[in-house]
DNA sequence: CGCGGCTTTGATCCTTGTCAACTACAGTGG
DNA sequence: CCACTGTAGTTGACAAGGATCAAAGCCGCG
């Protein structure tokens, strides 16, 4: 339970001792990385996959009109870009949003891993499982739903994923309102007034930039959410357990 | 190069005799589904994995209010749900579009191949990190494109997949006027108007439901589609080699 | 003090949703 | 052969969510 991808890759299964310390391995030389830096961009063939351990990074896309589409969230416990390492090229970058501390783990570190520890290789197949999960409810929450709930959801979702890794003393979205803008798919304008929308309805409350939930339940009945996609099976994805 | 399987998976890399082989057993006992029937539905946990050899398969979702939102198009050589051997459960329903020719794999077959067929196991493994590239593409496509940019991307992307498998003779989109709404998020209504529209403007034909494309190129050039998210290394994803 | 970035608010326009009527066509039973 | 039904496609009118443009307020920083 050493450190958060252990932590992470705790929900795919059982992970030996022997797991367990080889992870402990890859996870060294973390470096900070400030906000707002790119990581990697698109067409880059890099030789390293992104480890987050502290901070929030993003998977976004370059409109050919200067837009940008925020297309993934990586949290602490979350590997950026399993892709390069089977894949080879980025289709898109990946940028931090806030300050991090990353680890790089090289591309022969990852084959190696996958070759030979097959129960690191079913949790890692697991979280790319998950990740293609988030993205499935994402699509739908941005095809069909009004953009007040789908902020609404996008908050629930932030939230139940630090829990899982710990980290709800997070700070749960310390975006700008372009950034969050750029993740929704909405103007900045709109997103300003969704979100005071919100907070007038005292389902979130904001301090300087950040976004807190101060009731979680509330803002998943507002938002519809079902914590299923997420696949939290251990974890109780943040559900306020012994409330009174 | 047999099997659809084996001609999608080819795209991941080499595959030797003795892994096409290996295929050419696990593709056994096709059986025939009717168009508009589901495969498995959400919260099941069943025994197999579906492959689909011909026809068109989709993956939704139900929401609270009845509408149903289509994630993905399976196409034939695609597995559609690699998910239940790894994660378990379903968080989605898998439904044919049309009568399809479709392949059940037990779980366990699927288990056996990750870990006995090193090549097998990256191919499948690359086919899922396509699927989530392909699903990344969906969600920029569906948040900041207007409707009728948004129905031509998809048209270029079925197109090139099905090229990429040796398909284009199918009908690119054997679709009813509701689904094609349920894929792009928008209403019956207005997927009309918008289909009519790319319709006046010569850039797609219809007849007896089925959509074709005269002009893949001057089709792409509107969706401004872009082949690379596909990873389509080996094929040329449908592009019209040696016009004139 | 003034500048630049971010937030807030207002006015107007456009894309898309909703409601509703109408057409076309295939299937069914008389 | 023809009414009767149901389903899908088509079209129009109107409403609403969200985009865009513009201006003003806030605040940190040199």
């Amino acid at each position: 339970m050493g450190n958060v991808l252990a932590r992470k890759l705790w929900n795919a299964g059982r992970l030996d001792p022997e797991d367990l310390q080889r992870l402990d391995e890859v996870i060294s030389n973390p470096f900070p990385v400030d906000a707002r830096k790119d990581l990697i961009q698109q067409g880059d063939d890099p030789e390293h996959v992104h480890l987050v351990l502290s901070g929030m990074v993003c998977r976004y896309k370059l409109m050919p009109d200067g837009r940008r589409a925020i297309v993934a969230l990586m949290l602490p416990g979350d590997i950026c870009d399993l892709h390069v390492a089977i894949l080879g090229r980025m289709d898109h970058n990946l940028g931090t949003l806030t300050d991090c501390s990353v680890v790089r783990i090289p591309r022969a570190t990852i084959e190696e891993l996958l070759e030979n520890h097959p129960r690191i290789r079913r949790a890692l197949f697991w979280s790319t499982l998950v990740d293609e999960a988030i993205l499935r409810e994402w699509l739908v929450n941005m095809g069909r739903r009004r953009a007040d709930k789908q902020m609404a959801h996008l908050f629930c979702e932030v939230h139940a994923r630090l829990c899982a890794v710990n980290h709800m003393q997070d700070a749960l979205l310390p975006l700008t309102q372009e950034e969050l803008a750029d993740i929704l798919g909405v103007s900045t304008v709109h997103a300003q007034r969704v979100l005071s929308q919100l907070r007038a309805q005292g389902l979130v409350t904001v301090q300087d930039s950040r976004v807190a939930v101060p009731d979680v339940e509330r803002l998943r009945d507002f938002a519809q959410f079902e914590v299923d996609y997420l696949h939290l099976e251990q974890g109780e994805g943040g559900r306020q357990h012994h409330t009174k």
